[in-house]
RNA sequence: GGCCCCAUAGACUAAUGGUUAGGUCACCAGCCUUUCACGCUGGCAGUAGCGGUUCGAAUCCGCUUGGGGUCACCA
C-alpha cells in the first residue's frame, strides 16, 4: 500500500511552528517513504473563518520549503482538498452512519445542554445524556423526522457503545485504550450543516486514502472517537502517531503569549528557512547522531517516526539563534547579499556596489545573528560616524593621540596600495619606532574612522572603506577635536 | 476534578539490560587577539522518588510524585 499523509490545519491564523513541525513531520515520512503529501484545509467552523488565512499558510509553508503534492491549488485525484467545498460528502456519510444505527439526531438547545452540564457536578466528566435529552431515542424516530420536517435546528451525535474498550496503536506511543464509558456522544453534523471536524476528518482521511494519520498530541484523547466511526462505518483505519508538543519555558503548550511563534514572523525576523526547519525537526526527533546541522536531504534521508520522542520539548529561542548563526557563518556571500540589500533600502541606504556590500559581509557576518543587524552594527561602511563613543573618550583617550596620528595621517596619504598588511606593517612600524604598542594606537584609530569602540580588524575595515574615505575621516574628527567640539 | 499522555543536567537530546551515562545550546574559566565577536581548550550540571524483576536497570514492572494534554454545535 502506497504512503499518503496529510497536513490538515485550520485556516484560522497564519502557521504555528507547531504547525509546521507537524506538517515537516508528515513531509519527512512522505519523502522518506517515496509516499504522497496531502494538504487539506479544514474549515468547517465558518465562525473562525480569517481572510486570506489560506494563502498565508500556504506561503509559510513553501516559504519552509515544504511543498506538496496535492492540495489546494495544486489539485490531485482526490479533491476538493477544501472542507467547505465537500459538504455534500460529509451528508451523505453522516446518512449513512444514521442508516447503520450509530447516530442519533439531536434537538437540544444551547441552553439546554448548558443546563444539562449544571446538573452534573464539574469533578467528573460531564457528558450529553442522551436518555434525558430531547433527541430521536428519547422522542422516537417518528417524531425527530416531523421536528426535522418542520425546519427545527438539529444535529447528529454519534451513538457511542457502552461499556466497551476502543483501543488503538499509536507509532509512537504504542497501545492506547479508552473506555466508551468516558467518549462523549460527539455532536458529528452541526446545526449550521457542517460537519465537525470529528466527522469530517475520519471521512477525508478514508476517502483520500490517507494511511497515516501523523498529528499533534492534542488529537490523543479524541482519537478514540475517530476509531469509533471508522468502526461504524465498516473501513480500515489508518496508522496513527502523535507527535510531542512544543512548549513554553514554563512548559505549557506554545503560545504566543511567550514570544512569536507565526512562521512569518520568523521570516521577518531574518531567520532563515533552513535553519528554523533544522531546528524544528530536531524538537521531538533525532537520527541518533551528535551532529546538530542537517540539509532538507538528510532529515528526509534519516527520518523515522519510530523514533520520534514522547515528551514534549521546550522551543529554546537561544539555540534556535545560535542555529541561525550556524546557517549564518556558512552561507554564500552572494545569497547574504541578496538578503542585505533590502534591509539597506529599507533604511535609505542605496548606491554601494555588490562587490563593496560583499566586502562588508565577509568583514562582518561573524559579529551578528540576523541580516538585519547590519545597518546597526555597521553604520560606519556606509556613511561617516556622526558620533564618538561618549565612554571611550572619557575613560580611555589620551590628550597627545592627535599629535602622534597626524604624521601617520601622512604616511596613510602616501600609502599606494591601501591594502590591510601594508597598513599594519606601516602603522606598526611607525608606533613602535614612538617606543609605542600597536594597540595603544589602534583604538583611537577606530574611533576616529567608525565612531565606535569595537568591531572588526581595524586593518581590513580600513582597506575596505579605502585610503580618500579613511584619510578624510580622521582629518575631520581631528578638526573637531582641536575645535573642542568634542 | 475524570480520562489520556509523558518523565536523562536550566534547555534539546544520545545510550533499545553490561558505557567513567555521550553530544549540542545556555552558563563559567582559560587561550587566541587589535577591541567586540568568531574560534579553540577546559569546566559546572542529569537518569524525579520508592519498591520489585535480574548476576547486572536510565533502560523491564508496580506505586508515588511531578508536568502536560483533553473534556464544545473549535479545530
Amino acid at each position: 500500500m502506497s504512503i499518503r499523509v496529510r497536513f490538515a490545519p485550520s485556516p484560522t491564523g497564519f502557521l504555528h511552528v507547531g504547525g509546521l513541525r507537524t506538517a515537516l513531520y508528515n513531509y519527512l515520512y512522505a519523502k522518506h517513504h517515496k509516499g504522497t503529501f496531502v494538504l487539506r484545509i479544514e474549515d468547517t467552523d465558518r465562525t473562525r473563518l480569517v481572510e486570506n488565512a489560506v494563502e498565508n499558510l500556504i506561503k509559510s509553508l513553501h516559504w519552509a520549503g515544504i511543498d506538496f503534492d496535492e492540495g489546494p491549488g495544486k489539485g490531485g485525484d482526490f479533491g476538493p482538498y477544501i472542507q467547505s467545498e465537500r459538504l455534500q460528502v460529509y451528508m451523505e456519510f453522516a446518512n449513512i452512519l444514521h442508516e447503520k444505527g450509530a447516530a442519533y439526531y439531536a434537538f437540544d438547545t444551547s441552553e439546554e445542554i448548558e443546563e444539562m452540564r449544571k446538573r452534573n457536578p464539574l469533578e467528573s466528566f460531564t457528558k450529553y445524556d442522551r436518555h434525558t435529552m430531547k433527541n430521536e431515542l428519547t422522542i422516537g424516530s417518528d417524531e425527530a423526522k416531523k421536528l426535522i420536517e418542520s425546519g427545527v435546528s438539529y444535529v447528529m451525535r454519534l451513538k457511542v457503545p457502552e461499556n466497551s474498550i476502543v483501543s488503538f496503536e499509536d507509532m509512537i506511543r504504542g497501545k492506547v485504550e479508552v473506555n466508551t464509558s468516558e467518549i462523549d456522544d460527539q455532536v458529528l453534523m452541526k446545526s449550521d450543516g457542517y460537519p465537525t471536524y470529528h466527522l469530517a476528518n475520519v471521512v477525508d482521511d478514508h476517502l483520500m486514502q490517507i494511511s497515516h494519520v501523523i498529528r499533534g498530541e492534542e488529537w490523543l484523547p479524541s482519537t478514540p472517537k475517530h476509531i469509533l466511526l471508522y468502526e461504524a462505518f465498516g473501513w480500515d483505519k489508518p496508522m496513527f502517531a502523535h507527535l510531542p508538543l512544543l512548549l513554553n519555558p514554563d512548559k505549557t503548550k506554545l503560545s504566543k503569549r511567550q514570544g512569536s511563534v507565526a512562521v512569518e514572523d520568523f521570516a521577518s525576523e531574518g531567520y532563515f528557512s533552513d535553519s528554523i526547519v533544522n531546528f524544528v525537526a530536531l524538537l521531538g526527533w533525532n537520527p541518533s547522531s551528535d551532529r546538530e546541522i542537517y540539509s532538507i536531504d538528510e532529515l528526509i534521508n534519516a527520518f523515522e517516526i519510530e523514533k520520534v520522542n514522547k515528551g514534549g520539548a521546550v522551543f529554546d529561542r537561544a539555540k534556535l539563534e545560535w542555529m541561525n548563526f550556524q546557517y549564518l557563518k556558512q552561507m554564500p556571500v552572494t545569497e547574504l547579499y541578496q538578503l542585505l540589500k533590502p534591509v539597506l533600502e529599507t533604511q535609505g541606504i542605496t548606491g554601494f556596489q555588490q562587490d563593496y556590500l560583499e566586502k562588508v559581509i565577509e568583514l562582518l557576518r561573524e559579529r551578528i545573528k540576523f541580516i538585519k543587524e547590519m545597518p546597526e552594527i555597521a553604520g560606519y561602511m556606509f556613511s561617516a560616524p556622526g558620533e564618538f563613543d561618549k565612554d571611550y573618550l572619557e575613560k580611555h583617550w589620551k590628550e597627545n593621540t592627535v599629535e602622534i596620528l597626524k604624521p601617520l595621517l601622512d604616511i596613510y596619504r602616501d600609502t599606494i596600495d591601501f591594502n590591510h598588511s601594508n597598513l599594519y606593517e606601516l602603522t606598526k612600524n611607525y608606533i613602535e619606532g614612538l617606543g609605542m604598542k600597536l594597540k595603544e594606537i589602534i583604538h583611537p584609530i577606530r574611533l576616529m574612522i567608525t565612531g565606535k569602540s569595537a568591531g572588526a580588524g581595524m586593518f581590513e575595515t580600513m582597506e575596505i572603506l579605502g585610503k580618500d574615505e579613511c584619510t578624510v575621516r580622521i582629518e575631520k574628527f581631528i578638526q573637531l577635536k582641536e575645535s573642542g567640539k568634542i
